[in-house]
DNA sequence: TGCTATAAATGACGATTCGTCAAAAATAGT
DNA sequence: ACTATTTTTGACGAATCGTCATTTATAGCA
């Protein structure tokens, strides 16, 4: 009456394989020289399955960008981990997004094709409902750590801010820092010299500061926070970015 | 011996010819959507004309979004004029740049788009220097207003930081919130009930404040200077944002 | 072990899209 | 009117996309 090949985890397994070799493929020849027809091709499925998961291109590379943010979302629960007080928390959160930046640039960049009206036109609705609900889950963390700060009396704003508010515009921060720097940085005269891990840090003790979010900048030892950061919380990224050649400037 | 037709100005005013069609196209229909052929249908002119102004779609949008950036230029030298102290002039571009994103956010997504690797990839490398030379030109008066803060003792940063870091911090944050509050925000609960106008002015007054750059934000009739914008320097864009059915929320 | 009903995979196909290039049209001097 | 040269044209081949009729694989059943 029934009977019938069902795929449990199979399935999912598969669209990992597919995604991982989309990867590998805009990693080496980058997004604009990735066609599904090339995917295919270096895949052992065919076409139509490959269909069978994504509903396009556009699809696809959502798909991928929102599996990286899976992997920024667990980070990001690390971060907020870190035995310390909340702005040693906090920078260690957007310490986090920019190793993922720097570890990830093609996943990182993907963001900046998801935002863009292309991808948010032809992705399946459910792809982008999952793409937000994981923004979601990654300021989630960060909302808990501004208030537990506040909480303590540690963060007190010149101008009244919700939790929200405040979140939101660090996260712009630090979106803007790692989108602008990620970029091939030495032919233009504003970004000259400029490292994406320094301006990073940079701008969140200046934001934080701003949000008189204490101890100040200048009232606490951050580089050794730095230092505990590398070694407690993030040392198998760090390790990752040395087998990758890439030293951190700070 | 050397009979021939040359175009001066013409052959520009047809690039601007293609370029507006093309805008109109995406406001419309979106990028998704724009097609060379379907542009050529919609121009008078032929496949090979077009193609001789452009190298291929991802220039076209790139010279797009160059035009687009020749507009806010223009609006940030207006800024720059602005008669007041150095932090009100500071807002005042700032506040251009939010201006320029709800006025025309077609073209400020195509900045995204520009800093895609698709896009990156496949313009021409004459539009390439092109759009990095106008970053450089948008940054120059945002930098000036930082130095003669500076000159005068108002800006006293809690690190040190070069003038081009200071530029940069504050046109990460804006660029941050632009790019994240220009696309649709409802869906997203971490960006629910945000507003580009206001958020982009308390980014900015934390990260002022963050910088000591004086007067802080609670010392001083900010609103006012709001106003002082909107009626001195920006009436036309607040008209035509009228005349778009949009009032801004301060 | 066959047999069957259904799910899943396949890849050939038509429709678009891209960018090119040989041919046609236009132009300014003679 | 003729000519040398630039500019425009649009038909073309190659590449890409997404579909869907067909084939293959599988699980239960006799």
């Amino acid at each position: 009456m029934s009977p019938r090949t069902l795929d449990a985890d199979a399935f999912d397994q598969r669209e990992n394989d597919i995604l991982e070799c989309a990867l590998n493929f805009i990693s080496q020849e980058g997004i604009a020289a990735l066609t599904m027809d090339k995917l295919v091709k270096a895949l052992p499925y065919s076409k139509g399955t490959v269909y069978n998961h994504f509903s396009g291109k556009e699809d696809l590379l959502l798909a991928l960008c929102n599996r990286g943010m899976k992997i920024l979302a667990e980070m990001f629960d690390r971060a907020a981990t870190f035995d310390g007080i909340p702005r040693e928390r906090a920078l260690c959160m957007f310490f986090a997004y920019m190793l993922y930046a720097k570890l990830s640039p093609t996943q990182f960049m993907l963001v900046l094709t998801a935002k863009t009206d292309s991808v948010t036109e032809k992705a399946s609705v459910a792809r982008q409902n999952e793409h937000l609900e994981l923004e979601g889950r990654l300021i989630k963390p960060a909302v808990e750590i501004f208030a537990s700060a506040q909480e303590r009396g540690e963060l007190n704003p010149p101008i009244p801010l919700t939790l929200q508010q405040i979140t939101f515009i660090c996260w712009s921060q630090s979106f803007g820092t790692n989108a602008l720097l990620n970029a091939d940085t030495d032919r233009c005269s504003a970004r000259q010299g400029m490292l994406i891990e320094e301006e990073t840090m940079n701008g969140m003790h200046i934001l934080l500061d701003g949000l008189n979010f204490s101890p100040r900048s200048d009232q606490h030892d951050w580089s050794a926070l730095i230092e505990r950061i590398k070694t407690d919380i993030f040392q198998t990224e760090i390790q990752q970015l040395a087998q990758m050649g890439v030293v951190l400037a700070i």
